[in-house]
DNA sequence: TTGAATTTTGATAGCGCTATCACTACGCTC
DNA sequence: GAGCGTAGTGATAGCGCTATCAAAATTCAA
């Protein structure tokens, strides 16, 4: 019984109180069912006024340290939480968050969700989803224009992120815009992703520990920065273990299954063919595997296979690939904890802070991978 | 700019205010920037009450068609759209309502919590996701009467709600079920499907339009009931040609790339294989176009494929799939605005009600089928 | 010690919505 | 036509929280 991970509140899950309407007599001791505790029944009981233990609370403005500890204290106790649809009403921080997505059928798209809208929910934020497709940069630029009127955050999953238009257009607009799982840290806009190069360096390392030395690189679409990264972690690794990159063994891709199938097509057709394959993604890792197949080459045995984001598909081909994870719902909280935090400042004068949020990967092990075969 | 697709409500997606606090002053005909459009101005213009407006939107109580008519239609001028925050603060609804999933890379997720979560967000509804994996009956069984014990209303996509334990169990317990793409209307669940039957039924249709006559099926798994309807609508267009179903034609598949590899096998060995496989959904159609490729056949032009459920991998393989499109994300929409209505009649002490709400699917032509090579 | 500058605190007034109840019409029965 | 329901509507009073500003407590300088 999985639930969603809980971020910055206590380990409850957010309440929506379900309380009687009237009978809030405010001497009670008892927790009426079901009630949750107000913001006054902590002033009461800490004996200050409702307004200072909402500065506490918020931990924003001046309290005297003996207050701010007693008030912290009493909330503990009372095991206190703040009413999300309260304080976003009453706050008019209205702040209500875009995430901009093309390419809807993009594999981790729920991922993202489910961790875009948890953290959303968590901090009582109206998250809004828009799809742009099919968009010039002309009307991207419109678009981004019109978007930044009416919210107070941005949140830019790939390849969106890689847009200056967009980008640009935003910054310019003085809203705060996170760029999530994009390839390197952007000048202007914060980010939270993995370290690509890193985990294509892993990656390829583990290929070269069960012996392989002819690996072939699928390059990623050429505009997404994420791509190059992966490459030269490909590259480092290879290096590093003194094994020289045959310049045949590098085909370019471009994420899609399609672009997967010709690139593979190319290198399988080659006279000495690699022992395996590294694609920069999932879905052209699953290409490669078709190709092979289609050549009668079995996974792993004759050939290994690796791709990258653990999306959905590299469960559904069989044999399920190896590949690298990014905690992708996690990255989209904390998406939203970050511009949450950069609006809040915003709010309050302070400078624009752009921060970069790199978060661990994971290598996958699945059935893809084995060593060379010697025949 | 596509937003999500709107349900009951306007075009744009739902607004929290970020209005200046001050300066609302209500005679003022001009929008300020990012203010949201209130109940109280809908009121003015429609020259009602609040409080009507109130019953309008929420499609209540008794109010005069007339009335509602009028409100409705500022409604639609105003673009108004209710603030969730201020909402479930003044209703006191708490209502949560939870979405459980197994099988966390079913491929339609991302989809159905688009919509779920869109539907929620426009109702102020809080949604909680929660994951039940590697469950036996009894696990989901207590797992059920946990979750009813905390949330209104419960969600359930396949293939969960095929399962009788939980389904009862939330039963007993009281609290209102939909199941969501369920093949068969449930009797003591309401539900919200496509006909399966019709659609399955269309395809072999679209498929003996285009001249083929062996037509092989691979079934779904066999304990989700829309395995069995798909099945049955295929044989009924089968029947109603009037040719007759090779039953060497028909395979067992369970939903699975890996069943589907096994299946399609089989069919292609044949001395005489089909013209034409239809999957009961695109994973399994994929293998087969996998195999297909394997056995050097060219899809279409050897063999037509076709699947069923519109899911990413539909669009990811290549040739790209014909198959049949659930809209999940209304669907998942639809799911919440029912639940929430028979939440509120739980509410008002009325009986339980069961509905069934079937929606339009649609057949999406892409690149799998071509008229049968008569080479 | 006194006045002003400052920090800390509290009272008040909503945010946008809905529950509740009171009130108006308009029927109906007898 | 008095009495009684019953739809349809509106006035009022909050939901739990925070912005705002005024008041009180504190500090500091002279």
């Amino acid at each position: 019984m999985g639930g969603i991970y809980s971020n910055a509140w206590p380990a409850t899950t957010t309440f929506m109180q379900t309380a009687p309407r009237k009978a809030r007599n405010s001497s009670s001791p008892t927790r009426r069912k079901g009630a949750a505790v107000t913001i006054h029944e902590v002033a009461q009981r800490a004996g200050v006024s409702p307004m200072t233990v909402s500065r506490v609370v918020n931990g924003n403005a001046n309290v005297r340290a003996a207050t701010r500890e007693l008030v912290m204290r009493t909330v503990r106790e009372l095991n206190y939480t703040p009413n999300a649809a309260a304080r976003s009403l009453a706050a008019a921080s209205g702040t209500r968050i875009a995430l901009i997505y093309t390419n809807p059928s993009s594999a981790y798209l729920s991922e993202l969700l489910v961790g875009a809208l948890d953290g959303a929910s968590k901090a009582a934020t109206q998250l809004v989803l828009d799809t742009w497709d099919h968009m010039t940069r002309a009307t991207e630029r419109a678009a981004a224009r019109k978007i930044a009127q009416s919210v107070a955050g941005v949140i830019l999953p790939p390849p969106l992120c890689e847009s200056k238009a967009v980008c640009s257009e935003l910054v310019a607009a003085g809203i705060p815009v996170v760029a999530i799982a994009s390839g390197r840290f952007q000048p202007d806009i914060s980010g939270v992703r993995i370290d690509d190069f890193r985990a294509a360096q892993e990656m390829t390392e583990h290929l070269i520990s069960f012996g392989h030395s002819r690996i072939a690189f699928i390059k990623g679409h050429p505009n997404q920065t994420a791509s190059g990264l992966r490459y030269e972690g490909y590259q480092a690794a290879m290096a590093a273990a003194g094994i020289p990159v045959d310049p045949t063994l590098v085909q370019q891709g471009f994420f899609t299954y399609r672009s997967g199938l010709e690139a593979a097509e190319k290198l399988l057709a080659r006279k000495k063919p690699p022992t395996a394959i590294f694609a920069s993604n999932d879905d052209m890792a699953a290409a490669a595997v078709s190709v092979a197949h289609r050549r009668g080459l079995d996974v792993p045995r004759d050939i290994s296979v690796v791709g990258f984001d653990d999306t959905p598909t590299a469960t559904t081909v069989w044999p399920e690939l190896t590949t690298i994870r990014q905690p992708i719902a996690a990255m989209a909280a904390s998406s939203i904890d970050l511009l949450l935090r950069s609006i809040r400042r915003r709010k309050d004068g302070e400078a624009r802070v752009v921060v970069d949020h790199v978060v661990a990967h994971m290598l996958v092990k699945r059935d893809s991978v084995a060593a060379p075969n010697p025949g």
